[in-house]
Parts: structure tokens; sequence; C-alpha cells
DNA sequence: ACCTCGGCCGTAAACGTTAACGAAGGTATA
DNA sequence: TATACCTTCGTTAACGTTTACGGCCGAGGT
């Protein structure tokens, strides 16, 4: 193990003083251009990674983060909330501030919601971007700001944020797939549900469906996506039309949180056991269809440790300057009536003692935009 | 936020020094035993929790961990061992010195390691104990001075180890049951395969497999497990045996990494095509038998997180003094031919900067017993 | 000539914990 | 009584980085 090289020895290595390299490395004013170019290539040279628990204990500015999501609807997004605090108490820096935004419904309040963030003066914003395309100039002005953004769950595409965590949204696809295939031997005709083909995640698990169904599985047939928009009423009435127009179809696969109104939708046109039904999520509701063999599987997306991932991967970047990985993409979990009571077991036996702490629920730490 | 209570608050409470203070919380010699307790007290009452990072700074001392593990015979320990560096570099505190000990074959060089780690003096031990009742008497050894030991894979009871990271074993054995009686439509006769009955995580998954078995697919039959003690020529003729007996055989699973004497004995069977495989595991031999689908599926423990969680549960133990879970159990991952590509690509991708920072292969920190 | 004002840089005090050193007081041995 | 020694505890210098403060010097203004 080579000795580490410290402030101290580029210092005395160009005969100058550490509060001088200091500022050089830092970019802080009062360093002529000459002597902050030495500093720099010495640093180089000689290897020199700060001592971030010397940094950590000197320091007096404590990092604040903000936390825009969407309020808890479902499971989903309380889980991704106690996967970051979880997360930010493990790493023990204890100078980390949280303040967690909500808006409550898809593209709703989001703007403002990042808006005050900014306006707080965060050190870095961690953001679920339902709307992408609307926060695109928020989240410029914000990597322009050199304030660091990561993404959970969706992707925001030519925002320069610093990196996004979610699932691998063609294997989840592919997997439904294959499971899909085998479930139904080889044949039939299958349908797949989704939000909107315009939101990147959502085509890429139709075209890792489809794509993967052709391949593997020649005398299957899958449909158009059916886009419901995220309104619950037209993923009802959509799915109606389908049972009707397509009294043959064995499969369904739901890429999104809205299985219950395709469910009901099945049950409503007597062809729920005709069916096999692949969904995606864990929560409460689905929990009895799946009981009932309703729903064959589901496709979990670890909100927990998409939570958990992307304050890791902010943190990292806020403490060490530098990110791990501009991109997480995590294996998803497959939940089935086997196994589901190890899935339900984990989330409460984790969740509890996470309350506990302080995370969401009502703190004053917890702000709601709109709602 | 309250102020965080340091060793002068307790110190200037009681009226006496913080270098006393230090010398009680840490049980260090010259402290009268009153002191001592009033010390203790006033710790408790004012909450006091050390500064992690002041202590790292002013600590000369390097953690030394081994890690005791089979050689890489198949990928799996492999992708443990850079599961646990890769967290040991990312957990920055870079006085960390990890030493890996291998042993060629299932409980062959196993205490030897062990032993050579505890006169090393290491301070924390790792290890995959594959004969827990060998290792029994040197673990007890390893607790009662006081060294912290993780288990990875595999539990060792009774022997006041710190933790142990494993998959979720019932939970295997259910996930595999569903997708069995899923694909066989809820009809015909299955059986299982493991190394031996009376290891815990083998008839586990066994116990999962057959209840839920029983308990969702009323009609289908789970015939006795069948050992292969870790021996491939038995593993293969205990095979053929089953399927010249059983012909109605419908589906395997396969709780252990040695599916391809099953496979080969189904292939010199004529039976491959007439009977389903789940298997566990998943290694290069393993992927053209997914890709022509003579198996399934598989199910995949995830050794990489494995290993970055045992040294994560290790490290603040010896950090904090205090351990986050003595049991963690993670989800199994399931691999079918539609997701197939995407795990090996993660395999590859991540292993090959892991590599790059010096691991395992032949560095001099390693230390092969009886290879 | 004096004063001011920037730009550039050195100095030193924090941050909380560890550990080496030494002082004070008491007890045992010569 | 002097010496040695032990227990108990205080003192203090590290560890590497941050940051407030102050000093020096040349340019510019009066």
């Amino acid at each position: 193990m080579i000795k580490k090289a410290k402030l101290l020895d580029i210092a005395e290595a160009l005969g100058i003083s550490t509060g001088t390299v200091h500022r050089a490395l830092h970019n802080h004013a009062g360093v002529s251009s000459v002597t902050k170019a030495r500093v720099q290539q010495m640093a180089k040279t000689l290897g020199y990674r700060p001592n971030l628990a010397a940094r950590y204990l000197s320091s007096k500015r404590t990092l604040r983060v903000s936390v825009n999501t969407l309020k808890g609807t479902t499971s989903f997004w309380d889980e991704v909330r106690a996967g970051i605090s979880e997360e930010a108490r493990a790493l023990v820096m204890e100078n980390i501030e949280i303040e967690y935004r909500t808006y409550p419904r898809l593209g709703e309040g989001e703007e403002e919601a990042f808006e005050a963030a900014l306006k707080a003066g965060v050190d870095g914003i961690i953001t679920f971007p339902s709307r992408p395309q609307s926060l695109q100039a928020w989240m410029r002005r914000a990597s322009r700001g050199g304030i660091p953004v990561v993404c959970v769950a969706t992707d925001a595409p030519n925002t320069g944020r610093l990196a996004v965590v979610s699932i691998d949204t063609l294997a989840s696809g592919s997997l439904a797939a294959d499971l899909m295939g085998h479930f139904l031997s080889g044949e039939g005709t299958v349908a797949v549900t989704l939000s909107s083909v315009a939101i990147t995640e959502h085509s890429e698990k139709y075209k890792g469906f489809a794509s993967t169904l052709s391949g593997l599985y020649p005398k299957m047939k899958v449909l158009e996506p059916l886009e419901d928009h995220d309104i619950e009423t037209v993923c009802y009435e959509k799915s109606r039309e389908l049972f009707k127009n397509h009294p043959e179809l064995a499969g369904i696969y739901v890429t999104t949180e809205a299985s219950i109104p395709v469910l009901n939708a099945a049950r409503d046109a007597h062809v729920l056991d005709k069916v096999i039904f692949i969904t995606t999520d864990l929560f409460p509701a689905l929990v009895p269809e799946i009981r009932s063999q309703a729903v064959a599987a589901t496709i979990y997306q670890r909100p927990r440790t998409q939570g958990r991932r992307a304050f890791r991967v902010l943190h990292e970047f806020l403490v060490e300057g530098e990110c791990p990985s501009f991109q997480v993409t995590l294996a998803p979990h497959l939940v089935m009536r086997g196994n589901l009571d190890f899935f339900l077991q984990r989330q409460t036996l984790e969740s509890t003692p996470q309350r506990a702490v302080g995370v969401p629920s009502d703190s004053p730490e917890m702000i709601d935009y709109f709602g």
C-alpha cells in the first residue's frame, strides 16, 4: 500500500501552503491561474484523493437534498422514500437533510415542486419525472447551476441529469413474454396495456415483450398496445372493448400499476378465468387477485431498492465529486402465489422500523404540492 | 435537529476528561468501575453516538478481514468475492485490508483456512461454511475471541456467528413450485434433487417446494428428494435411476448447482423434452441449456449481492459496534430464456472493471488451501 | 507623500476521536 | 524514610481538510 497523498504533500512539493492548494483544487477565488494549474498538475501526478473523513469532520455545511415524488397513492412511492431515508441513515455521515416534496397526480404540481427545491437552494434532487418534457426546462436549469438531479423509475432524456435508477424495462417485458409463452404452451393471442407509447419505459416493455414473444414463441400473436393514459375509466372501457373484440384472447400483460381496472373489466366480461394475467408492481389491492390465481404473476419493480440506489448515487456524487454509474438498472423480481407471502412479510418487516425514524407521513419535512 | 452529543459533553457533564470517557466507553483498562458505570449511564442519557469520521481520522489501525470461500470452480464464488471488494471500495474508508483464503472442494481445507485467518489476527471473517458442523469449534473460538464471523450462502447455527447472508430458501422453493405448477397446468409428478437433506438450506428449499405444490396444486405429486452428496457421478446415476423408475415424471427442480449431470442423464434417457427443468444459479455451462429450452427457468441466487451485503454487515459491525441485522435474506431472481441476455450482460459488464481494481485471480492477497 | 483597494497567499484554529505520556495519590517493599 | 510500583485520571499531540483572518505587495487615486 503506497502512502496516500494529502494536501500537505502537494503543498510541500510546490513550496506553497495547504490553504492555497485547497483553494486551487476547489476553484475558489484568490489563486493565480498559474498556481492553480501547477497544483492541479501536481495533484494528478501524486494521485491525490481527498480524505472524506477529514473533509466531513471539518466541514460545517450540511447537504440538503430534495426528494420530489408522487404522493403515496399506492405503496410504490412510500417504499421509494423509505429506501431513500434508509440509505441516508446507513451512510452515517449525518450532516444530511432530506426534504420531501410530493405532488398528488402525474404531472400535476411537479414543476412547482422542482422550482421550490431550486429556490430553497438544495444541493441535490431526487425526482420522479412523471412528465419528462415539462420538467426538461427546470432540470436543465438545475444542471447548469451545478445541482445534480437523479431520476427514479423514469428517465428524463436530454436534461443533463446526473443519473437514472430504474428497472430494466426490456428485461421486464421479455420475462413477461417468456412466462406468458410457457403458461400458454406457446399458443394464443395476448395483449399489452400501458399508459402511453410516448413514455420510453412503457414502450420498451412492450418492445421487449413483443420481440421476445415473436422470437421464442412464433405461434403466438401480440396485439397493438392498449393505452390508458393513466385514466382509470379509460383503462376499464378500453379493456371491455378489447375483450369484446378479441374473444380468443388468452393472456394480458399490464405494464403499469393500473391492473385493477383491467381485472374488473375481465371479471365483468366473464373472461377472467380464460385469460392469463401478468401484472406489474405489488400493492394491497393486488394481493387477493394473486391469491385467487386471477393474476398468475406480477413483476415487482423493487421500489425500496430503487430509492436506496438513487440516494446512494447522489450521495457519492455530492461527497466524492464523481458518479459511480450514470445508469443503474435493476433486475425485477417475480412474485407469484407461491412466494407472495415472503414479499409481503419483507415489506412490512422493513417498513415498520423505517417509520419509526421519521420518514414521510406527516412530518414537517414533508411538503405537498397541490395536494 | 438536536445537537449531537460528543465525548466532551459527557466529560463536562461528569466533571472528568475526555480521555477517561473514551477509556470507559471502550472498556479499556485504567478506569474505576464506578466511573465507568457513570460514564456509560451518561452516554445513554445524552444519546451519545460516536462520530465515525473523527474515529477513522484519528485511528491508525487498519481493519483486516479474511474472506474464506470456495475456489472459483464455478462463477458463483468469483461473483461473491467481486461483490465483497466492490462494496469495500465503495465504503471509502480506505483502512481496510481484505485477505482472500480459498479451498478447493467442499469441506476440504476449510478448517485450515479458518485457523489461518484466526492465527493471522484478522478483525473479522466472511466465510462460506460448507461443512457447518466441522467448522463449529473454530467459529465458536472466534466468537469467544470477539472476532465477528459472517456466513454467506449457508448458515452455521449455534456458532455465535454475527450474521448470515443468504437467499430466502423457502421463497426459492415456493417460487419453483408455483412455476412448475403453471408450466404443467397443475398436473403430474415432479422430483427434487439436492445435495443432502442434512443441509438446512437444501431441505428448506425442498420443504418450500413440497408445501407450496401440495397447497396450490393438489393434483400434483412430489417424490422424495434425491440426494447427490455433491458427487457428480452419484448425481448422474441417481438421476438415471429416477428417470427409469418414474417414466411419468413431468418436472424436476434442481436446488443446487449440480444441474448438468441431471440434464445429461435426462438426455441419455431420452426424456429431456418430456421433463420441465427448473434449476439453480447461472453459470456458463447452463447458458446453452436455457437457450435450447432444456431448462425452463433457473433461480439465480445473486452471488454478487450476497457478497456486497455480507461485507456491509461486517463493516458496519466493525466500525459502529452494532449489527444492522443478523439475518439478511435476499429474494432470488428468476432467469428464463427471455431475460437471460440481460443477466449475462450484467455479469460481464460489472465484473470486468472489477478485475481491474485487483480482486481475486492471482494476487498475492489470495491464499489457496490444499489447492 | 499617503491612503486604499484588490489580488494573492500563509497561518492557525477548528471538527471529534484516539493514544501516548505523565502526574497524582495510594500501597507495598527495602 | 526512601524507593518502586500500581491504579486512576488529566493533558496533549496527532489525523487531513476547511475556513476565517491577516499579511504582503503593487496599482491606482488624492
